[in-house]
DNA sequence: CATCCGTTTCAGAAATTTCTGAAATGGCCG
DNA sequence: CGGCCATTTCAGAAATTTCTGAAACGGATG
């Protein structure tokens, strides 16, 4: 673990995640960063991230910081050293409910408020584009109150209504009912 | 419709998805000329959107690329004129089902071919990032099939799922079951 | 309090992305 | 075919984001 070379492996899987990083709304470091530290069985230090993946250590200390502030990522001590050491957590289902909850903070919720915002100023004479705005906004309600739900459940109860296939459909009250959200026209 | 002044509403609204563009994965022309679009009731020309938005002719002619390659933008054509204009679904939930599929196709998809194409390499003396790398491949192919069976839902059944509320847990069978993804240590 | 060691900040350099105007393309019409 | 109109392409300009090295910071230790 001294000198950080990466084995092929990880230096495939942590380039991926470079490319990829831009997709996901984060840059190339940062991906790198996470994916190292995904594979590490050991939590790292700068030094070492700064190594293996052979950029600047002011580069690392940003990274590291912008995973903080995702709450990706942990920081943890060594006794008698005082660098910080950073891991993901074990539990993969842990990283995806952050994910999910900072994607919506950053995402979904500044635009839920400015439509909320928008409504606030009543009928301007513009009906339709208020009508789809306010439909926008009961969709995203209720797609985040759905969310919310599924937080709430354990993870156990979550895999198992994830992993029910066909078997969802039936769950369900097949009585015809009104959909809000369909429009008449097309 | 003519001269294509928006109202504070539209432009306040045009504005905020122009900012969120960069959040989301897209520019902020292209985040422009969807909420136009979406606001608006009359499908539009790119000239229109050109004039709206006050950009140049060749950046409204990329957006739209752009917006079409998502599939998020539909083409419309009128009698005895050329000219191609544009539209949003009416239906909300086609919108979310279309974005939701683009961004597994973008965001999710690449990393599972290539998270499989890591595991055919075979054992590489690295145990732990080689069951890292399977367990990621394993929860993501557990969330699109998931996907692919809530995408299979028609929209009625698909709210009647999503307003459930508490509901939703109750339905689980609540006999103890081991989850194949967690992990022993923390 | 001076030094050491690790981390963060920051201004400018480098890289990347976005945007524009001009030119090219393509199809329709007379 | 030749002109017209709408659209696309493209090379360079402009804007934005990312990255670096150097300096500043901070806090433990002798």
């Amino acid at each position: 673990m001294a000198d950080m070379k990466l084995t092929p492996l990880q230096q495939d899987f942590v380039l991926h995640f470079g490319e990829m990083g831009s997709r996901w709304g984060i840059n190339r470091t940062v991906g790198q960063i996470y994916a190292l530290l995904f594979l590490s069985e050991q939590p790292l230090n700068a030094e070492q991230i700064t190594e293996g993946l052979s950029i600047s250590r002011s580069n690392t200390s940003m990274g590291l910081k912008e995973l903080q502030s995702w709450e990706l990522v942990r920081l943890r001590h060594k006794q008698g050293d005082r660098r910080d050491y950073f891991t993901t957590p074990d539990d993969l289902w842990e990283i995806v409910r952050t994910l999910v909850a900072q994607r919506r903070k950053r995402e979904i919720d500044p635009t839920l408020t400015k439509l909320r915002e928008l409504e606030l100023r009543g009928p301007q004479g513009d009906a339709y584009a208020e009508a789809r705005i306010a439909e926008l906004r009961e969709l995203i309600e209720m797609m985040t109150a759905f969310h919310d739900e599924m937080n709430r459940l354990e993870t156990e109860r979550l895999v198992q209504l994830m992993t029910m296939g066909r078997k969802l459909g039936g769950l369900l009250d097949k009585t015809p009912k009104l959909n809000p959200f369909r429009r008449k026209t097309q």
